[in-house]
RNA sequence: GCCGCCAUAGCUCAGUUGGUUAGAGCGCUUGAUUGUGGAUCAAGAGGUCCCUGGUUCGAGCCCAGGUGGUGGUACCA
C-alpha cells in the first residue's frame, strides 16, 4: 500500500465562490444576449470598466457607517495605494464618466455587464462574486429619463419571458425625505435616525405593518431573541409614516388627475411639505409617460415602501420584483423577490468634479434572475443540452482512422470527438452516454473491411432500452442502430441529428 | 457582525451507556453474458469519522476552542 501523503493540497473553491459548468454558462449567455438586445434597442452603448478601482473612487458610498471597510475586497498596490474589487457597476461608471467627461456625448447612455464582488457572508443563492447587468443615463435631469429606465426594465423582463410574472415598483426618495422632514427628522443631526427609519420601511414586505411599527418605535425582538433598536418615534409620527405606506395600496401607477387627488387626500397631513410635494409631482410625470406608452399597472406600479440603497439615491427609485412563487426542494414555497432596481443618483458623479451631474440607472441581478428562470423551467430543461458526436476508438493502432471520421463530421459543422481514453468498447459507450452524445460512430475491423460505419442513435436507443428487460432481446435487437457505407457518414449522422431537432 | 443547529465513503445516511478490524443504499472501476449505454450476476477501489487540544485503560461517540455548512437576524451599494 502506498503511504499516506501529507503534502496534498485540498482542492476547494473559496467560500462564497463557485465554478460554473457548461449548462449554466449557456443559460447565462442566452440571457445576456436577450438583455443586451433590449438595451441596444433603446440606444445604449456598451462600456467596460476594470474589476479593480482605487478604493477612494468607490469608497465614499460604502453604506454601513459602522464598518466602513467591511463588504469590499481590498489590496495594496506596489505604490502603496489601496485598490478594491468593484462591488457594483454604478460607482465605476461614475468614475468613468467623470474621467472622460469632455469626450462623452451627453446625456450619456451606456450599459455594462460583468462580475461584482462583495466580501460578506454567503448563503444559499448568495455568492461573493456574482453578475450584474446595468444601464444608466448620465446628464439628464428630467424624470423622463427615470421613466425610460422603468420601461426598459419592464421590456427586459418581458424579453426574458417573464411578462405577467414581475412588477416594477416605483417610489421617490423625496417623498420619504419629505415625510421625515414633516415629523422633525430633517437636518444633519438626524441623519442616523433617518437611516433607521428608511431601513424599517424597507422591511415592510417581510415583517409587515406590525414589524415596521415596532422598528419605528422602541424596537423589535426577532425569533432568535436578538433585539433591533428602533427609531424611537412618537406614535402620531409613526402613524403618519404608516399612513403613507398604505396610501398607494391598490398598487396602481397614478394614471390620472383623479388618482392624484385621491392620493393627495390620503396623505393630506404631508402635502404642505415642499419636498414631499415635488416628489409626488415627479411620480405623476413618470406615470404620465409610462401610461401614455402603454406600460400600465400590470408592469409598473407605485409603492411607497421601496427604499433601495440608503446612501446615494436622490429622487425616483425603482425595484423589479418577481411575483411568482416556486416550490423548493423541501416543498416550501420560495419567493424570489427583487431581481434588480435602481434610481436617480444626482450626487454620485459630482463627487469627482465641481459641477453636479444628474444621473439615473438600474441594475439587474443576472445570477439571481437566472436562478429564478431555471426554477421556473424546472430541472429537466438544463439536462437537455446535447454533447458532441462521439467516434469510438476500437482499434488502438488505427486511431488515425477514427480521427479522420471525426474530421469529416467537423468539416460539415457537426461537433465530434474521438474517444481518447484506453478503455474497452463498453466503457466507451458509457462515456458517450455521459457526454450526452446524440450519436456514436462505430467502426471496428468488421466495418472497416467492408468500407462501412455503424451509427447508433443514443437518444432513440435509450427509449428502446426502457422497454426491454430481457437480456436476449436486448442483444438481438441492437436498438436504434444502422450500418451504412462510409461515404454516407456525414449525411446519415445529420439525418439522425435532425430527427432530434 | 449576533443567536441557534449540524459535520461519518463521491452522494444520501446508519453507527447501541464510550469497547476489537467503522457499515448500508446509490454511484464509481473491472469482469461475465456479445464487439454496444439499459437490466442481471460477480469482484474491487474508495474513510485523518472536519481540525487542534483535553477527559479516559480506551473517543466516531464526552468536554473546550477553531474551521466549514446551515436556519434566523443584521446588512444588502
Amino acid at each position: 500500500m502506498t503511504a499516506r501523503r501529507t503534502d496534498l493540497t485540498a482542492p476547494r473553491t473559496p467560500r462564497g465562490f463557485a465554478d460554473r459548468g457548461a449548462a449554466e454558462l449557456a443559460a447565462t449567455r442566452s440571457m445576456v444576449e436577450k438583455i443586451r438586445k433590449v438595451y441596444e434597442l433603446w440606444g445604449f452603448d456598451e462600456v467596460e470598466t476594470p474589476f479593480l478601482e482605487y478604493t477612494d473612487a468607490l469608497g465614499k458610498f460604502l453604506p454601513d457607517q459602522d464598518r466602513p471597510n467591511a463588504g469590499v475586497f481590498s489590496l495594496k498596490d506596489d505604490d502603496d495605494q489601496w485598490l478594491s474589487l468593484r462591488y457594483d457597476l454604478t460607482a465605476p461608471l461614475a468614475r468613468h464618466v467623470a474621467e472622460n467627461f469632455q469626450k462623452l456625448a451627453k446625456p450619456y447612455r451606456s450599459y455594462r455587464f460583468g462580475p461584482v464582488f462583495r466580501n460578506e457572508k454567503p448563503g444559499p443563492g448568495r455568492f461573493r462574486q456574482f453578475l450584474q447587468f446595468d444601464a444608466d443615463i448620465v446628464g439628464a435631469a428630467s424624470v423622463a429619463a427615470d421613466a425610460e429606465m422603468c420601461m426598459m426594465m419592464a421590456d427586459t423582463l418581458d424579453a426574458l419571458g417573464l411578462r405577467g410574472k414581475y412588477v416594477i415598483k416605483v417610489n421617490n426618495r423625496k417623498i420619504l425625505d419629505g415625510v421625515m422632514e414633516a415629523i422633525g427628522l430633517g437636518g444633519e443631526e438626524n441623519a442616523g435616525r433617518r437611516l433607521t427609519v428608511l431601513r424599517a420601511i424597507d422591511k415592510l414586505d417581510r415583517l409587515g405593518t406590525k414589524g415596521v411599527k415596532a422598528l419605528l418605535g422602541e424596537g423589535r425582538e426577532d425569533e432568535s431573541g436578538d433585539f433591533t433598536k428602533g427609531a424611537g418615534l412618537e406614535a402620531p409620527d409613526i402613524d403618519k409614516i404608516l399612513q403613507l405606506l398604505t396610501a398607494a395600496e391598490g398598487g396602481e401607477l397614478i394614471s390620472s388627475d383623479n388618482h392624484f387627488q385621491t392620493l393627495m387626500g390620503r396623505t393630506s397631513s404631508l402635502n404642505d411639505n415642499t419636498t414631499f410635494h415635488s416628489g409626488i409631482v415627479e411620480l405623476i410625470a413618470i406615470s404620465d409617460i409610462c401610461n401614455k406608452i402603454g406600460y400600465n399597472s400590470e408592469r409598473i406600479r407605485l409603492d411607497f415602501s421601496v427604499v433601495r440603497g440608503l446612501e446615494y439615491y436622490t429622487g425616483p427609485v425603482f425595484e423589479a420584483e418577481l411575483t411568482f412563487k416556486i416550490a423548493g426542494d423541501d416543498g416550501k414555497p420560495i419567493q424570489f423577490g427583487s431581481v434588480g432596481g435602481g434610481g436617480r443618483y444626482d450626487g454620485l458623479v459630482g463627487r469627482f468634479m465641481a459641477e453636479d451631474v444628474p444621473a439615473t440607472g438600474f441594475s439587474i441581478g443576472v445570477s439571481r434572475l437566472q436562478a429564478a428562470l431555471a426554477a421556473l423551467k424546472g430541472p429537466d430543461e438544463a439536462a437537455k443540452t446535447a454533447g458532441p458526436v462521439v467516434v469510438l476508438a476500437l482499434d488502438r493502432d488505427r486511431i488515425g482512422d477514427s480521427m479522420a471520421l471525426a474530421a469529416r463530421l467537423r468539416a460539415e459543422g457537426v461537433a465530434a470527438e474521438v474517444y481518447l481514453g484506453s478503455s474497452g468498447m463498453k466503457a466507451q459507450m458509457k462515456y458517450a452516454d455521459r457526454r450526452k452524445a446524440p450519436v456514436v460512430v462505430i467502426q471496428g475491423s468488421d466495418e472497416r473491411e467492408k468500407g462501412e460505419v455503424t451509427l447508433k442513435d443514443l437518444i432513440e436507443g435509450a427509449k428502446a432500452a426502457a422497454a426491454i428487460s430481457d437480456r436476449a432481446e436486448w442483444t438481438e435487437s441492437r436498438p436504434a442502430q444502422v450500418t451504412v457505407p462510409e461515404a454516407r457518414l456525414v449525411e446519415e449522422v445529420k439525418a439522425i441529428l435532425k430527427r432530434h431537432g
